[in-house]
DNA sequence: CGTTTATCATTTATATGATAAACGGTGCCATAAT
């Protein structure tokens, strides 16, 4: 069967019952499953009237079914962006040994000729789906054969990447939206397994989304018991660490900040008869394969890593997620606990914290920026007459292409540049000069370094606060949960006092309203206006347009009137 | 930002403490050297 023969009927016809109908015959008679849940049902009807949806599901719930039924129904292929060349070849692998469509990969892990015969099964049409990092993404020859096939969708997998990598560890991912375009705008489908306000906000402006249909699951997963250990004492911290990890049921997975400290801890669980090992970037492709494999099987019981490992972990029976010091940030946090109790019988998340550990979080979340590069850049834009690709701009200034995207990016969301669509060519836009732009720049960057520190306090909020754990990792995700969820240490440890004092509260609540409430606008004379994200009795956390998070004093904010609504 | 490692001075040590310097995470891809 070839590419132009196929189904201009299912094109054709608009959303309807009809169209849901032929969704559950094609995942039953495709896919082998009987039964489509209404998260998935309602995102896929969204997608074949054309909508772009977002999706905030937690992993394990069917969140590919989303676009591989679509993707059958539509007739033509899907693109489906994913961050790890690892990644897709398990994509690839499961849908070979299955009765759907085949699926193809492009990328530098494979030999060439790989490469071609996947390129010519999708123009044949017998492959539907085609997996690629950003990086692909970002090359002409890749996107010129793409816009040949006329792909029905656009799929970001692990889309939270465009927020958390995009702004420096991987910056094409920033230019996914442009890429949608060039490829005749298919309908863009973002899919993570969680994402609070900001995250959200990135997704939808970095993939140039439009009115955005968001279909989300909730996000609280009551069977994790959350945890916090604190200690003042980096020695005993370590200790505590690896007893509870010797101890703790398996399998699990155990966090650290450094690689280091995943080798140490790893070795000393072993001693104590722990069958652990480490995983980290620095090992060899071969051993991370091989331990990230065995753990799925078994063996490791126990895998102490770095966040380098995780993605594509989608093991029911995982029985803890340890922390042995505090990631970046709550998102980070959470994505990872997630890993913990799948199969929804009880885990535990414990976080062994250190304030000084966040000192080191500081350090990789900051990044510097180079002023002169951003005039350079800036002036030698201003006085050509037409616009230049990326990498003529970064030989223009005799910088790398790699920081020369960094500050394009920068100045862009300035407003400074604009990339003009087919050739993803930069010119400067009018009205400023060199030193104005820069400065422009600068406060965008200033911006996201605040952001980006205010997210590393709310992971301290969440370690120190005093109240129901789940209710603040809940509110930071948007999610409000009533009451105090009796599945956390806070709730166990005051023994229900603190419960039954927190159920009092929220009943008053509802009777006459509080000062605030969870997704309150407001106003700061400061920082802006901002959303309340959670109340406690004597503080409140907001988050701020401009500024991020901050944490407030109930009492300040009362006595001063600090914040108006909005 | 905090911890670890290297260097140095000294009360000349198979030693110690003070001070400076280095290091710390995530992955794609292309290219160079075997």
């Amino acid at each position: 069967m070839t590419r132009h023969t196929r189904s201009p009927k299912a094109r054709a016809d608009g959303g309807g019952h009809d169209r849901v109908a032929e969704l559950r015959r094609v995942a039953r008679e495709r896919f082998g499953w009987s039964d489509l849940g209404p998260e998935q049902t309602e995102a896929m009807r969204a997608l074949l009237a054309g909508r772009d949806v977002l999706v905030v599901m937690p992993t394990g719930s069917g969140k590919s079914a989303i676009y591989q039924v679509p993707t059958v129904v539509l007739g033509g292929p899907a693109v489906v962006v994913s961050p790890l060349i690892a990644l897709q070849r398990d994509q690839v692998t499961g849908l070979r040994e299955s009765a759907a469509p085949d699926a193809v990969a492009v990328n530098s892990a494979q030999p060439e000729s790989a490469t071609d015969r996947g390129w010519r099964a999708v123009r044949e049409g017998d492959a539907e789906y085609v997996f690629l990092s950003p990086e692909q993404l970002a090359k002409d020859s890749v996107l010129k054969r793409l816009r040949e096939l006329g792909p029905s969708l656009f799929v970001v997998d692990e889309a939270h990447c465009v927020s958390a990598w995009g702004h420096d560890f991987r910056p094409d991912y920033l230019d996914l939206g442009e890429v949608a375009e060039r490829l005749g705008r298919p309908p863009v489908l973002a899919l993570t397994a969680t994402a609070a306000a900001p995250v959200r906000a990135d997704i939808v402006e970095h993939l140039h989304m439009r009115d955005a249909h968001v279909v989300t699951a909730g996000t609280d997963r009551p069977n994790i018991r959350l945890v916090v250990r604190t200690f003042t004492d980096d020695a005993a911290k370590r200790a505590a660490v690896s007893h509870w990890s010797a101890g703790a049921r398996t399998p699990g997975i155990l966090y650290t900040a450094t690689r280091k400290d995943a080798e140490t801890h790893a070795a000393r669980l072993r001693q104590d008869g722990v069958d652990a090992e480490a995983y980290h970037a620095g090992m060899k492709a071969a051993e991370r394969r091989r331990i990230h494999d065995g753990f799925m099987a078994g063996t490791p019981a126990v895998v102490v890593a770095t966040s380098a490992f995780g993605m594509g972990i989608d093991k029911p029976g995982v029985r803890f997620v340890a922390h042995a010091s505090v990631p970046e940030s709550l998102d980070s946090y959470y994505q990872e606990i997630g890993r913990a109790g799948r199969d929804g019988e009880p885990a535990d998340a414990v976080l062994f914290y250190r304030p000084e550990d966040l000192g080191l979080q500081k350090f990789l979340t900051a990044r510097s920026l180079d002023l002169d590069a951003l005039r350079r850049i800036m002036t030698t834009l201003l006085v050509q007459d037409v616009p230049h690709s990326r990498s003529r701009v970064a030989q223009l200034c005799g910088l790398s292409r790699r920081k020369t995207t960094d500050l394009l990016n920068l100045l862009e969301e300035a407003g400074a540049v604009a990339v003009e669509g087919r050739r993803r060519a930069v010119r400067a836009l009018p009205g400023r000069t060199a030193d104005e732009a820069a400065v422009k720049a600068e406060e965008v960057f200033e911006r996201r370094r605040r952001t980006d520190r205010s997210r590393i306090e709310m992971m301290r909020g969440y370690a120190e606060t005093p109240s129901c754990r789940r209710q603040y990792l809940l509110g930071y995700f948007g999610e409000q949960l009533d009451e105090p969820c009796g599945r956390c240490d806070v709730c166990e440890r005051d023994d229900g006092r603190r419960a039954v004092a927190g159920r009092r509260e929220s009943s008053t609540a509802r009777g006459q309203r509080a000062p605030y409430e969870p997704n309150d606008r407001v106003r700061h004379a400061e920082w802006g206006t901002g959303t309340v994200m959670h109340v406690e009795e004597d503080r409140l956390v907001v988050l701020f347009e401009q500024v991020g998070y901050k944490t407030l004093s109930m009492a300040a904010v009362q006595e001063s009137d600090l914040l108006a609504g909005a």
